[in-house]
DNA sequence: TCTGGGGTCCTAGGACCC
DNA sequence: TCTGGGGTCCTAGGACCC
């Protein structure tokens, strides 16, 4: 167990990369989202801060973003680019005394023993920028959940330490969903069960909230609310549970020929991705989501493991078949599970 | 707010078995 | 079969995160 945690979280990354690459575009609002099509069906996946001002953020639609802030230079999603420079980042944190482990393309937790972990964030943020010219921001505790919210009052391009003995005087006032792990949803039904903030969420019977939040999420909830978390970094390669794909179309799919069509593409990208990760898969999901937005989802459990993208295939195409059909589709997804592992 | 795509984990009900 | 108590698996849906 390591003494310290850092998190360390890019700032803005996929605006970030695209002005790093088109040096033209530093301080004017920048959008990253879906296709580069304002019209298209896509949400915004980063804004830059001088977008933000405009009241763009992740998750909006693409369209509102671009009502908001009409200047707003628009550029398409490029996964592998952003890949790219997260292996970067991830290499050069790796350099550095520490256990790594990544939780995304512009996030990574630090397990450290140093004694002067301030000392040590600021020498990570000096290697990430000389390594790719980005800035990051990091938060500092003896667990992640306090290292993730610290570095939410870092940003941007700072250093925070959130700890123990700033807990309370930081988060007390604050509504539950200030907490990693607790949305909006969540929140709203804690509030109304009479937890309005972090400071009343601790206090709160355990009993209590497992009768109304489940028998793991009810608990676990409190202990959010004190600031407890898991404190182990780990390096431990990631094992993907199961590989999906879908899509929304442009405009809803009524002829359903054209929807089975379209589930066989779909299966036969996830039969390759499972083909890649080279174990076989022992369940089949496919998504279909309505117009305007309801969605649906069937499932089975193949008779046997398999990898074959004839027995995918027809898996989705028997799953597809369990939907009712003539109502305008809006997206189509297909996912493959691979077996739970054996507990340990 | 006309609302992506990639995932993870939890919950609850029913089937089935002893 | 006016019928219990557990355990496990399957399935659908929901919430959350990046």
């Amino acid at each position: 167990m390591s003494d310290w945690v850092l998190h360390i979280d890019l700032d803005q990354f996929l605006a970030a990369v695209e002005v790093a690459r088109r040096p033209e575009l530093r301080g004017r609002p920048v959008i990253v989202g879906g296709t580069g099509d304002p019209a298209a069906r896509a949400v915004v996946a980063t804004a830059s801060y001088e977008a933000r001002a405009f009241g763009v953020d992740s998750g909006m639609p693409l369209r509102l973003a671009m009502k908001r802030c009409p200047d707003a230079v628009l550029l398409p999603v490029d996964g592998p680019v952003y890949q790219e420079v997260s292996d970067r980042v991830m290499a050069r944190l790796r350099e550095f005394p520490v256990v790594v482990e990544v939780l995304g393309w512009d996030e990574a937790f630090l397990g450290t023993d140093t004694g002067d972990p301030e000392a040590l964030a600021a020498e990570v943020r000096q290697g990430i920028a000389e390594e790719t010219g980005l800035s990051c921001s990091v938060g500092i505790d003896d667990n992640k959940l306090r290292a993730k919210l610290a570095t939410g009052f870092a940003k941007p391009a700072g250093i925070f330490r959130l700890t123990q003995e700033n807990w309370w005087e930081v988060m007390a006032e604050r509504a539950p969903d200030a907490l990693w792990g607790i949305g909006r949803k969540t929140a709203k039904k804690l509030i109304a069960a009479g937890y309005p903030t972090v400071l009343e969420l601790a206090g709160a019977d355990p009993d209590v909230l497992a009768a109304r939040f489940g028998p793991r999420m009810g608990p676990w909830y409190r202990l959010l609310a004190g600031g407890i978390g898991e404190a182990e970094v780990s390096a431990t390669p990631y094992v993907a549970r199961s590989h999906g794909r879908e899509t929304t179309y442009p405009q809803d799919l009524t002829d359903p020929a054209r929807i089975t069509e379209e589930i066989d593409v779909l299966a036969a990208r996830v039969a390759q991705d499972v083909a890649d990760e080279g174990r076989p898969a022992a369940r089949v999901a496919v998504k279909v989501r309505f117009a305007p937005f309801f969605t649906q989802t069937h499932s089975m459990t193949l008779p046997e493991p398999s990898s074959d993208p004839a027995v995918l295939a027809r898996a989705a195409r028997e799953l597809l078949g369990r939907f009712p059909s003539g109502r305008p589709v809006r997206l189509l997804g297909v996912r493959a599970e691979f077996p739970r592992p054996p507990d340990a």
